[in-house]
DNA sequence: TGTACATCAGTGAACGCGCGTTCACTGATGTAC
DNA sequence: TGTACATCAGTGAACGCGCGTTCACTGATGTAC
């Protein structure tokens, strides 16, 4: 077994590192169906059988790009989000920051929210690393509705127990009427982003950043983040 | 110039659509990146070359493709929508229609509303096909707010001039509070369709067809379609 | 109605390319004693 | 501190595959007169 700090080791992570960037390049100009890892090998001055000995194979280096990509994203919303403001002014950033960092990384934006890669299945590694966002705007929900004061959306009979079971699952200490709410505020706010990155707003919206902020500003209050009716 | 009922004009029109039917088959098997032209005449016993007669690359079959995708997903639509109807009753109609093509169309589906294809751009030649379910909503919203006794979204300063342009560029007879409410609910319906489709409620949501019902009734508030505060 | 010519669908071979993965190998780095 | 052995990164050739597109061709279908 090699020292943690020995040379050989150091060179490892190096490589995996440059590995990783250069596949990110390639995604960014390709896309992920074309990511190639005799491409990558070619363009790191490798043979490319040199690189199995970081990857066992391509899907292993796609799903390495997937957790990036999710850890990026996660790693985005978290640093914008300031947890002792305002939960509406805490919703709206973290919201924004997804929307920044798709803007910035559309590619790898298309990775882990576009269609899925055909032929690919992602393992249960990404599952952390996918919670990430949702985990924040779990807990903005959580912080706000502790307090007393805000009007709570309506929770229809038929979504009484899927609520029951989301709240157990992933979302405890929120209140049940809130839960339905979020996970469709969290769907909806995708739609908002994919569509502004996928160029289905071009020639319809114009002002993005305000409009966005509106539409966010408008999910807050489905779930009930904002005084007043819900 | 052939007859248009001469037996070579039926013939191109067949072999035409088993040449689509054929891809459509690929693409539901392995995604549209995958799609291949030699692959496609393969599997119909003709020899690859024989396509370039009817497709001369294999762009302008995708482009086919989509734009068969698109009016497919329409008339779905149009078929689901009784204009006789209350607003609120064909605003869900039309979205429950969106989101069971979508089930049973996901490639088709990813296809227009997924990742964009890399290096792939589509002509204008899609633009009215893409459009029919947009305007279904957008007539939902006139015919709602031409009578009287609904309230109206709120729409800020910042965003009125932009309300304009979207008005005068494709929903006249739309009330300026309304239009930006709608191309919000309009990106959101495909959040939440997307997020379904592509996996993202796996081991989340269960009860997906009731969710997705009160999620878009929800939406339709946001636009107004509702007696209340909106 | 019959003939001469034009149109067009489909063939088969070829071009040039890229891909993921395996395998036996060399030589440098690290480890145990 | 020096030596013998084990580990591992990277090489280079090869396997077997699939792709989009072009081109000269054959033979059948359609058209004009």
């Amino acid at each position: 077994m090699s020292t943690a700090h020995g040379a050989r080791a150091r060179a490892r992570i190096e490589v995996t590192a440059a590995i990783k960037d250069e596949a990110r390049r390639q995604l960014a100009a390709e896309g992920a169906a074309r990511l190639s890892l005799r491409a990558v090998a070619r363009e790191l001055g490798m043979v490319s059988s040199a690189l199995y000995r970081y990857f066992p194979s391509r899907d292993d280096l796609l799903t390495a790009l997937i957790i990036d990509a999710y850890d990026s994203l996660g790693e985005s919303a978290e640093a914008a989000h300031d947890d002792t403001a305002d939960p509406f002014e805490r919703w709206i950033a973290v919201c924004e920051a997804v929307r920044g960092w798709a803007l910035e990384h559309p590619h790898e934006y298309a990775l882990i929210y576009g269609s899925p890669v055909p032929g690919y299945t992602a393992p249960d590694t990404t599952v952390p690393a996918a919670a990430r966002v949702g985990l924040l705007l779990i807990g903005i929900a959580r912080d706000a509705h502790q307090g007393p004061g805000l009007a709570r959306p309506s929770l229809p009979d038929g979504l009484r127990s899927e609520a029951e079971r989301m709240a157990v699952d992933f979302a405890p200490d929120v209140p049940l009427e809130v839960v339905t709410a979020l996970v469709a505020a969290w769907a909806q706010l995708y739609g908002l982003v994919s569509f502004e990155v996928f160029g289905q707003f071009n020639r319809m919206v114009e002002d993005r950043e305000a409009f966005f902020r509106h539409a966010v500003g408008q999910l807050a209050r489905g779930v009930g983040l904002m005084p007043g009716p819900a």
